[in-house]
DNA sequence: AAAAACAACGAAAACGATTTCGTGTTGATA
DNA sequence: TATCAACACGAAATCGTTTTCGTTGTTTTT
């Protein structure tokens, strides 16, 4: 028979009992009342420290209406984009004393529904999220609506919506785009494809203005063939084979890194050298691009940073008196990380 | 002046005022009680179902002291295999109506403990955590066994310790290593350099002991200078770089991925072939081994399965009512997923 | 017709903390 | 000596639920 000594968490209610005086007594001693004595608050603080009390977080959100915890919905997590994200978001919410909670929508509606309205029943403050794919394909935004309608403030990143009221934080994707483009013709390249998603998403409809914006600003047409749309899931290598064989272009534009590696990985494989024949520029500055051989020049949306700047507007706005402030955009500056994959 | 037409939640009293009832009635109406009549529950329904009540988690979590809610500890969160972990720690969870709280402790001892201490006063019902570098280094377990005392299950998985009683998910390390090496010696292989970490890493020594049977059942000499010990953090390419050139090994066994890919790299630098010089083979099967030119093969450590099963036995010791069940360590068996940097 | 059973509901405690508003002692002041 | 602060503390409400234990009427049983 094994003993369990198992230490009962200590509440306030026991401290007064065992000191015989009242529960504020002990409240108030603790939080250095000057209502109370010197004498009783150091025998509460003593005892307090000696049996290791830590108030109850849960008694407390309910008597503050405040959890300390953010909600993060994101539509995956083996993802190098997201988890830098949420890499920054844990740093600024730590430093505040705010837990993360991270709830996974898997690309789908349905899911994001579901966790919004779980959490959003208490559990959180606010949210920071970056929207599914059938969310984005839907374009049903009611659930985003409820609960800033509920007062819970959101922070949108990356995948937003203009539908919603919201802050929000991204990267200039046309401009990334821009510049990724401009660099690849000012190499002398005339014949870029586009590898993208469908358009439903918000990034890559501006990924895609970017591109034909300077093309456009380089006087040339654009030529939809060199455009190819990608499913976000189950990549076909042979579809991406299919379709370089058949344009030739000299250089790629992936608005994702993995796009891009697929397309460098045919290209090698047709014998064709990067970048001497042909350049590639890809969106993401992960670890992929940056392992790759030759490494891939790559268009960095700095993650951690806006992770950073999403919490600190969720908390900024989740502690304001003020609930009258604007809603912001924050639009960050795209870094064009260059590899390899490009000359010079 | 815009008006903010805010949806206040609404509470079991206001229905109760409302239908001019007690709250007791409402929340047993709710809860289809037998102890009120049809009528009343239809009433009180139809009036929830109308104005979207839902219960506050806050408040329903301080009743049952049981808070729906676990902790997840990791080192790190931009990584593909604790991703993949906390992929399949969701999939559970969610399933099982819980959420998950990540903590990141940054392979910091002390972020460890704060986290853990923060989480542990009433936020989670148990923890899944996997050991920072600087809890394993220092190999003080105060804080788990702390947590432990008090109630709180706990579940490691990965970097665990012997130190704590408590449930364990791991691969056989010892067995992902043997098969490796066993498929390089099989090959032909005579010179098997092994990459890996300083000897703190729990994993990393199971590793090692895999790597050291493999050769002494295949009566190989173990040759210590073989070994390289690099820092797990800021990798320097170049140490990896002339112990390659000193020791010249027909084969590499890396502990993790990050160390293969260097190895690779320095290798085909040296304009060496893999496989048809060299064989190498590493450990987690991340998107950079599968990507790599050649594809490394890899080690695999199912992530996913590891997070789903360390998710049931959580919860499941969590709900149990019997809290005399022993302590489990489950130990999954590794995969040797097969690419071109080895042969056949 | 009295006793027992039942149906439908409400009051109140409880979870653990915070906070407002007393209240009973002191000692100082008029 | 009567009055008034200052001091030190406690009672009770509150946050939103759940749950136990009454308490009413009404209906059934003997």
């Amino acid at each position: 028979m094994l003993v369990v000594k198992m230490k009962q968490k200590i509440t306030l209610k026991h401290i007064a009992k065992e000191l015989d005086v009242s529960i504020s007594t002990v409240s108030k001693a603790l939080k250095n009342s000057v209502e109370i004595s010197r004498d009783t608050k150091e025998r509460v603080q003593a005892f307090a420290r000696l049996y290791n009390y830590k108030p109850n977080n849960i008694a407390i959100s309910l008597k503050n209406k405040r959890t300390k915890n953010i909600g993060v919905i994101i539509p995956d997590i083996v993802h190098h984009f997201f988890t830098t994200v949420i890499r920054g978001i844990e740093n600024h919410a730590n430093a505040k004393g705010y837990n993360v909670i991270v709830c996974l929508s898997d690309e789908s509606f349905d899911k994001e529904v579901i966790n919004m309205e779980m959490l959003a029943n208490g559990s959180i403050d606010g949210f920071i999220m970056s929207l599914s794919a059938g969310t984005e394909q839907k374009k049903d935004f009611n659930h985003l609506r409820e609960v800033t309608e509920q007062g819970i403030p959101i922070v949108l990143f990356d995948r937003i919506t203009e539908e919603i009221d919201c802050d929000k934080v991204v990267i200039d994707d046309i401009q990334g785009a821009y510049m990724a483009t401009k660099k690849l013709l000012e190499e002398g390249r005339s014949k870029i494809a586009l590898l993208t998603t469908e358009d439903f998403f918000s990034v890559s409809r501006s990924r895609n203005r970017g591109y034909r914006k300077a093309l456009q600003d380089f006087g040339m047409k654009v030529d939809e063939s060199l455009v190819l749309k990608l499913p976000y899931m189950d990549i076909d290598e042979n579809t991406i084979s299919d379709f370089l064989n058949t344009i030739d272009p000299d250089a790629i534009l992936s608005v994702n890194e993995i796009f891009g590696i697929y397309g460098m990985k045919v290209i090698q494989r047709k014998g064709k050298q990067v970048p001497k024949d042909i350049s590639i520029i890809g969106f993401t500055d992960g670890l992929l691009a940056k392992h790759a051989n030759p490494g891939i020049t790559s268009v960095a949306q700095h993650g951690e940073k806006m992770g950073e700047i999403a919490a600190k507007m969720l908390i900024d706005r989740v502690e304001s008196e003020n609930d009258e402030e604007p809603f912001v955009t924050k639009i960050l500056e795209p870094t064009l990380i260059e590899r390899d994959s490009t000359n010079n």
